[in-house]
DNA sequence: TAGATATATACCCATATGGACATATGTTGT
DNA sequence: ACAACATATGTCCATATGGGTATATATCTA
């Protein structure tokens, strides 16, 4: 049972939600996260460390920046993507994901200007 | 959006989701609930107290005992029930909550029989 | 190679959490 | 009214959590 109360530990903070949502609309580095959500970059990172070590995300280095995607195939996680789904298709209903994921467009704004600072 | 993440941080508990699936099932008193689950009684009335504040459950006193139950119709927990109903419908996957689920059948065992002791 | 950028991580701290134990409150039966 | 039962709650404590700041590491660019 332990895996079932992780995947809600897992989805139970908002910035790690937001996170989750954001790479499952689309795979993303890490400035393009901290800039989308507006969240310092160790908040961030450490974040997506816990999501890598529950294998949730993967990681992969391009070039000069590091790609978070979700694995979509793993057994264990499907019934989390079923949540994930569930989210997406009531996004409506939950403005500051739908915000996070309208500035989705705006995520090449984010490369090069990873400095961690959070605007006010 | 913090409806949503208490939605989860409810479930990210072993105890609070056992005790909601139990009573998903059906209405049960607390000595029901500590026999089935064969937690303590000040465990699970805490926990029902935290559920009964949200708004998930609510409490009916039957002469000697107090029966809990879910409430359905609050369009909050549309979500939550959801979630509820996919984890009945895999029963099978979660060994810890079908054995629950059996233990239901002896319910009545465990009236007049709070001593609130925890079998070993 | 030096400086800038991108990311990870260690350390610290404030806060939240959940359970055990003890006790208070309410109910029932005699 | 008293004893037994059912439930709620207060107190204490050990643990987990998440963020900030500082810093380490890796990559890129000039």
């Amino acid at each position: 049972m332990d895996k079932l109360t992780n995947t809600f530990k897992v989805l139970s903070d908002d910035t790690r939600l937001r996170i989750l949502m954001l790479l499952y609309m689309q795979d993303l580095c890490v400035c393009q996260i901290c800039g989308i959500l507006n969240i310092s970059q160790p908040s961030v990172s450490k974040n997506l460390a816990k999501l890598r070590d529950m294998n949730i995300v993967i990681d992969k280095r391009k070039e000069k920046f590091i790609e978070y995607s979700i694995v979509r195939d793993n057994h264990d996680n499907i019934f989390l993507m079923s949540i994930l789904t569930q989210l997406q298709d009531n996004f409506e209903k939950y403005p500051i994901l739908l915000n996070d994921n309208h500035k989705i467009m705006d995520k090449d704004h984010f490369l090069n200007l990873c400095d961690n600072k959070v605007t006010n």
